[in-house]
DNA sequence: TTGTAGGCGTTATCAC
DNA sequence: GTGATAACGCCTACAA
């Protein structure tokens, strides 16, 4: 492998003069020019990016941490990112953690250890102040409502798209309610908690424990859902299901069952995801690759910023 | 930020035997050992990683190319890779690059440029031949059936599948037989584009360009694929569509149509992915997880070799 | 406009 | 056991 020392000594210039070229930095005559980029040509030299990182002391190198990268919310979010990365030069470092902690660790490692530059965490596992400790080595965005840390944020208020929702089930005269989301934890799912909770608090409704299902992810969770759902004593009227997918699910599940939709079962999906339109499923839009552009531009941008992002509510036929 | 050289001061011994300490090698006394412990333990100190690199010329970094992360296909051919690298101790760098050349041109250019120890290309849009021009780089695996070549391969054999598919749904009475691919382009769909020309000619079919529907990836596409073939002359009546999404959706959309499948409309599906099982839709399974973590396997291991994988069978409702 | 020399942080060689 | 010292390949004052 050729260096530039190499290429000095091919081009007759010192190194600060291929160092130069490389980098088109001005000061350099055609003459000695022409002769570098001939020395390259005819070496098929090739610049070494750790060389150049370790020297520089950046990588041009994101991570993203995310549960699942085949899942539609985080498929999205990731395109987001990756949208922006292309147009900032910069490339991603993946960590898919099935939300196990020692993972996400590795990509605070990374940090630690210069590997990336910063770091996106589009869902986490590790504690917020594990995560604080880190943010002495580089930037990172957080995908939850978590305004007043020190570090940058982009979110939805799903606590009022939650209100939002579970009002206008009980305007169309639901009583009971259930939900499906992807896991108990997490901020964005304690959120969602409390809204259920308030909301059956203010409508003196019974607080069923059994309504609210999680480990909702994929399409063919749908058939679960509506097997339990079917198994209670009290079966809800109503579901909200945070993810179109499942959303699609259900609806087929019930297809196959006879069960009529929205007249025993109603659904609201999330994302407004392709499948939510050709199956004519009432969802919530959330803006998830602009969420994701957002992101990596605050990971980017060292200074600390908190955005929030609208949901857009789109009526369709399952309620 | 504290190195090597700081920490040697701090415990009054030379770098090397810092180095020593940090990677486990022999020959240190307790002494100086715990010396050097303590100072690391003061100092928050980090190993730049970059400098590793540089200095041994290894990043333990691989690189992963394919169209689309959230697409069952590959994201199960990450998986494995994924499940691999963690055991290796390798990170990834993930290239989604939607079938875009010049996203896997950077993916070789970080290969040419030691960023990366080698590359997974799980499937291609450049030509063989500007891949085979980056191997002097690195070690490079691909995911099709490329045997001579002097570049590792992972494949299954698409003709012989596809063909059993044809000749399964021949002996149940189809004549009109149509599928479904992602792209028409790419080793595998030409494989299965020549099972399907060679089946036509072998029983004196016609030949119908129509009955090749590409473009088909996610579950919402199922509709577009059923419109199109409601709109031929001659509506075939069976597709073999090459993912379990893809004919999930063509099952729902049926339904909505009340459309009988298997009696007017026969699919086999491909990757026996939960939702197959779930739609109870016939299908192949691939041991997509296991191909992905010998690929990584391969691209560790600089050694060439090519490994072909079978398919299974599995026979549900939808023939 | 050009070059010398020192530095980035770590590892490896070799002598003691 | 231990420690100088020379790589690794590139960048950048600073001097000329």
């Amino acid at each position: 492998m050729t260096n530039i020392r190499d290429l000095a000594k091919m081009a007759g210039v010192s190194v600060t003069t291929v160092s130069r070229v490389i980098n088109n930095h001005p000061y350099v005559s055609e003459e000695k020019k022409n002769a570098v980029l001939k020395a390259i040509q005819d070496s098929n030299y090739h610049k070494n990016i750790n060389a150049v990182h370790l020297s520089r002391g950046k990588t041009l190198l994101m991570g993203v941490v995310l549960p699942y990268s085949d899942h539609p919310y985080f498929a999205l979010l990731l395109k987001g990112i990756a949208k922006q990365a292309l147009e900032h030069n910069y490339k991603l470092v993946l960590f898919q953690t099935d939300y196990m902690k020692s993972r996400e660790l590795e990509a605070l490692d990374m940090l630690k250890h210069k590997q990336i530059d910063s770091l996106v965490i589009c869902s986490r596992s590790c504690h917020v102040s594990t995560i604080e400790d880190h943010l002495q080595y580089g930037p990172i965005v957080l995908c939850e409502n978590m305004k007043g840390k020190e570090l940058s944020t982009t979110f939805i208020n799903h606590y009022k798209t939650f209100v939002n929702a579970l009002e206008y089930l009980y305007q169309k005269g639901h009583r009971n309610i259930g939900y499906c989301i992807g896991r108990k934890t997490g901020t964005n799912s304690r959120q969602r908690e409390l809204a259920y909770s308030n909301f059956v608090n203010k409508y003196q409704l019974e607080y069923n424990q059994e309504y609210i299902i999680d480990q909702c992810l994929y399409f063919e969770d749908g058939e679960k859902v509506l097997k339990r759902i079917l198994g209670m004593t009290n079966t809800p009227s109503a579901l909200i299901v945070t993810n179109d997918q499942v959303a699609a699910g259900i609806v087929t599940a019930c297809q196959s069952l006879d069960i009529s939709i929205p007249k025993q079962l109603a659904i609201i999906g999330f994302d407004n995801q392709p499948i939510a339109r050709m199956m004519n499923i009432t969802s919530f839009e959330l803006p998830l690759e602009e969420m994701g552009e957002n992101m990596f531009l605050q990971a980017v941008n060292a200074e600390v910023t908190h955005k929030e992002f609208s949901v857009q509510f789109i009526e369709r036929g399952t309620v």
